[in-house]
Order: C-alpha cells, then sequence, then structure tokens
DNA sequence: GACTATTAGTTAGCACGCTAAGCAGTTAGA
DNA sequence: TCTAACTGCTTAGCGTGCTAACTAATAGTC
C-alpha cells in the first residue's frame, strides 16, 4: 500500500522536473491559476497554505523559489499591512499552462489503468479514508488538549 | 486525490512521534525485523535501500540516528569489506515489536471506513496504477538513454 | 599481475516538510 | 485608551528525500 506512495512521487518528479519545476511548486502554480480563475487578484500565504495543506515556513520558502525564477510575485495587501499577495507572473502563467496540459495527459496515462467503475470506487474510497483520517486527527487534537 | 497523501503522513507522523520515531525509522527498524524473522543476521544498506525504495545516502542518514538512538547496529560484513550489516539491537526490538501492535490497530482503526469489497476493490486498483507507473518509468528510462 | 569497471558507502549541497520562537500589525477587552 | 491576545509571516534548526562527486573494495579483462 505505501508503495504507491513512493512511486507516485517517483513518478511526478521526473516529470515536472523536465519543466524545471518540483511538485510543490506545481502545487503552489496551480492554485494560484485556480485563483486567477475564480476572479481573486492573489492570494495570502496561508490561504496558499491551507489549500495545499502545508504550513507557513514551507510556503514561505516555494514563494521565495518561485519569486527567485520569476514565475510569481508579491504584493503587499492594502487590507492588512501584515499580509503578502502571491500572484502569478506573466511567464509563470504561460509556464503553468503549459505544463498543465502535458500533465492532464499524464495522469490520463496512469489512470488508463482502471475502468470507469474502478475509477470510482478507488475515488470514493479514498475519500471515506480522508474522511476517516480526518476525524481521528481531530481526536488526537483533543486528546492532547485534555 | 494527492489530499490523501498528505492526509496520510499527517496522521501516521503524529502516531510513530508518539514513540520517539519518525515514520521512515519506523520503515527502517520494520524491515530490520522482517529480515531477522526471515533469519538473516542484517542486511547491507543497498538491500535497506532497495526494500524502502529510498536511495543510499539517505539510508545512511536514517541508520546514523537509529544507532545514535541504540535502536540498531551495523557490523562490517565478512564477505565484502565494503558493506556493513545493520541490524537490532535489543532495544530496537523490543521498540519495534510494542510500536508494531499499536500500528496494526491503528490502521485497523483507519480501513475500517471500508468495507471488504471496498477494501479488496482498492488494493486491486492501487496495485494496477503501480505497475502502471513501473511501466512509465522504464519507458523513461529508456528514452532518456535514446 | 596490472588496469579498468562495477559496486558499497559516504559527503556535500539542495528542496521540502515540520516545530518552536520571534516580530510586526491587528483586534478586542478592561 | 491602552494593554493583551491573536494573526500573518519569517527565521532557525532538524529529519528525509534527492543528485553528483568521491573513496574504497571487489570483479573482470588483457
Amino acid at each position: 500500500m505505501l508503495r504507491y506512495f513512493g512511486l507516485l512521487r517517483r513518478t511526478m518528479e521526473p516529470f515536472f522536473a523536465g519543466h524545471g519545476i518540483s511538485v510543490s511548486q506545481w502545487g503552489m502554480l496551480r492554485a494560484l491559476l485556480r485563483a486567477d480563475h475564480d476572479g481573486h487578484t492573489g492570494l495570502r500565504l496561508m490561504d496558499l497554505g491551507e489549500r495545499l495543506l502545508v504550513r507557513p515556513p514551507s510556503v514561505s520558502g516555494v514563494v521565495r523559489r518561485l519569486t527567485a525564477m520569476g514565475l510569481v510575485k508579491t504584493v503587499p495587501s492594502g487590507d492588512d499591512h501584515r499580509a503578502r499577495l502571491v500572484s502569478l507572473t506573466a511567464k509563470g502563467r504561460q509556464l503553468v499552462e503549459r505544463v498543465g496540459e502535458a500533465h492532464v495527459q499524464r495522469v490520463r496515462e496512469i489512470y488508463a489503468a482502471l475502468d470507469e467503475h474502478e475509477l470510482a470506487g478507488l475515488s470514493s474510497s479514498l475519500s471515506k479514508l480522508c474522511h476517516r483520517m480526518e476525524e481521528i486527527s481531530r481526536e488526537n487534537c483533543e486528546k492532547e488538549q485534555a
């Protein structure tokens, strides 16, 4: 079971590396593209962290590297002087759209191993497991507080 | 889909942290316990790497930390003067057996979210996907060589 | 026997995740 | 109003993964 875990990483990483980015960087770029499509002018680091299920320091690091690559820019938020809004640069948008197409194709290629019924079952099972794990995490949090 | 990925980590890590070890360390201890049951006197770092799907430098690091914790010991291999054989100390064996019981229970707790049929489907689907990903990795390797 | 190739492992250096601790800026309560 | 609590983010430091480059031992080849 855990084998799937490692294999997925080892399949994805070289793919994104071919485009010059890492899996985490891809995740962030995609989140920013979506936010843009939803009409947001930018996302705060906290928002990014929530969407990517990642803690603030990790977000900072990825943003810093993407900024250095010129794929992303940050501007101070007008509302809250603590916050910074992250958004795609033209270069970043171009890259994420290009990689996105290849990625969709790659995902299709992998999931071609399953028929529709299996795919539906997998999706349902994973979502149930996610749900269960969230419950357990919550229980443990409460225990710790007690 | 990828959500499952992160959630699994975030559920497992605190669990093992409660026993003072990390997920990788657990993986290595378990591999060593299994090897012991199979009658091996110890595993070379390369063997461990293959079983855990991890590259040599990462193995070295985990072994170093486990050694520092007194859970594992290494002796030079008689056959090959380059190699080192890793095995559990008494303390390590005791810990892995204790954690193992709790771990089995925890896994059961999570997979209780699925019925038998779903579980079988999940297992089959994941193994098909693993197979597919291995194929793709192999194809890419061959492409690179060309 | 000597010369190369392969193999086991290490070290250096990076990306990415985390926690803990600290700094601003913001909000809320006395 | 003024202090206290919270929030957004950064820094420091660690564990784990990787690649690349290196050492040392083994194996193969002439």
